[in-house]
DNA sequence: TAAAACAGGATTGTATACGATTGTGTCGAC
DNA sequence: GTCGACACAATCGTATACAATCCTGTTTTA
């Protein structure tokens, strides 16, 4: 992991897992023992459960009683459930963020845009991902919505998990190209058709998972098998 | 607090003390000093810890570093963020709730109002605002959707702080009236007038709230020493 | 007299030690 | 040879002890 910047508190901790998990450094299922966790960040267990049992607030991981903690493997059920909670918040928040964007906001999330491109050109899917996923979350500060930004927050991470399982497509062009038309609508000032573009984006991601209904805990292996 | 039935894992002391603060038994900016509430339940200072973390997540009570746990003070823009947030999500799942619900849900529903009325009958004002509470809860599970029930989950107690802070209307009987326009709704699986009627219904919460600025933090000192 | 520095007490932050539970491997019986 | 029981190892759950921090009341000084 990071050895490099040695966060000290639970809370860097935490964050520093999530960054991991959201990159797709850690795979879904993988597990973090905390006597290993503990010795990687160089402080006791008691921060590292700390950080633990936010993250299993948050659902990246998983926290079986007397087993340990695991990154969490979203079930297709689960999938389906957080791009509905999605598509509740982020289309109305979208037109809000249009209808109150500023120059400098627009600036800030161009140069968001260009990072995404540059980390795609690169190569590091890992981190387009993550970049991609802080668009949507620049939104939802734009729009000045703390709380709907910590939820928003909350299931982007979630959703990175459920790419991670259930993506089938191979490019990942689309989503720069519908970031790039919701930046068109917000210099526009357009909220209306921020709302629908966002919508519709929300809508082309599930498109691109498969979710047909499968053993949701074992999933690879089961799948591995049944042929 | 409920010395009667002595929970004894960290999950059941949060939920429990959760209930209390949504149940307005403990006020907002209550201390919550872990030796105390340690002794209360019979456990050590670390569960009570675990238990003061998953309440700070859910922004039931914030934590000052080397100072204490303290039941939280929404904020009045904090105040007006919940109910945005519950603004985009309620109505759409009343919906889907309305267009789903099966008889067995509203038997349920309808013993949920039963007890709602008792309590306030018995002019127990704490339990039938958690009651009212739990009828939103209900309604999201019925829409069948976990992820978004825990969303609200956490914006009901949020905004039962809320509504202890920032309550103005005496009665608490719309209350009441909504739910039951609501349960008719329901009846008659209506999913486009549960929609209308939720929204209107978190409307006027709102409105029954004094959020003119002040102060947010010193909040009840502040206003009652500067008249 | 008022302000600032200091000391004492109380409370939280962190680490560590011990006990409990679970998973696994081996041995024995049928 | 296979199934079941037992024991061991590993890991988590909880309590307790100690260190760091902060608040409060007192003392000192300008």
């Amino acid at each position: 992991m990071n050895k490099s910047l040695r966060p000290a508190d639970p809370e860097m901790i935490a964050a520093d897992l999530a960054l991991a998990i959201h990159e797709h450094r850690l795979a879904p299922g993988t597990k973090l023992s905390e006597d290993e966790v503990a010795e990687i960040y160089g402080v006791s267990r008691t921060q590292i459960r700390a950080a633990l049992q936010k993250l299993a607030h948050d659902r990246l991981v998983e926290l079986k009683r007397n087993r340990g903690a695991y990154v969490a493997q979203p079930s297709v059920r689960e999938a389906r459930e957080v791009f509905e909670a999605r598509a509740l918040l982020e289309p109305r928040t979208a037109r809000s963020a249009a209808e109150r964007i500023t120059d400098d906001d627009l600036a800030a999330l161009q140069r968001h845009i260009d990072e995404e491109h540059a980390a795609i050109r690169e190569g590091e899917a890992g981190r387009a991902l993550y970049l991609s996923g802080q668009f949507h979350l620049e939104i939802a500060r734009i729009a000045d919505q703390a709380t709907i930004a910590e939820f928003i927050t909350q299931l982007v991470a979630r959703s990175s998990l459920i790419i991670a399982l259930y993506w089938q497509r191979r490019g990942a062009l689309c989503e720069s190209h519908a970031h790039h038309a919701l930046m068109r609508a917000f210099a526009a000032r357009d909220g209306v058709l921020a709302e629908d573009l966002m919508r519709g984006h929300l809508l082309d991601l599930v498109s691109s998972l498969d979710l047909r209904n499968r053993s949701s805990a074992p999933a690879s292996l089961r799948e591995a098998l049944s042929g």
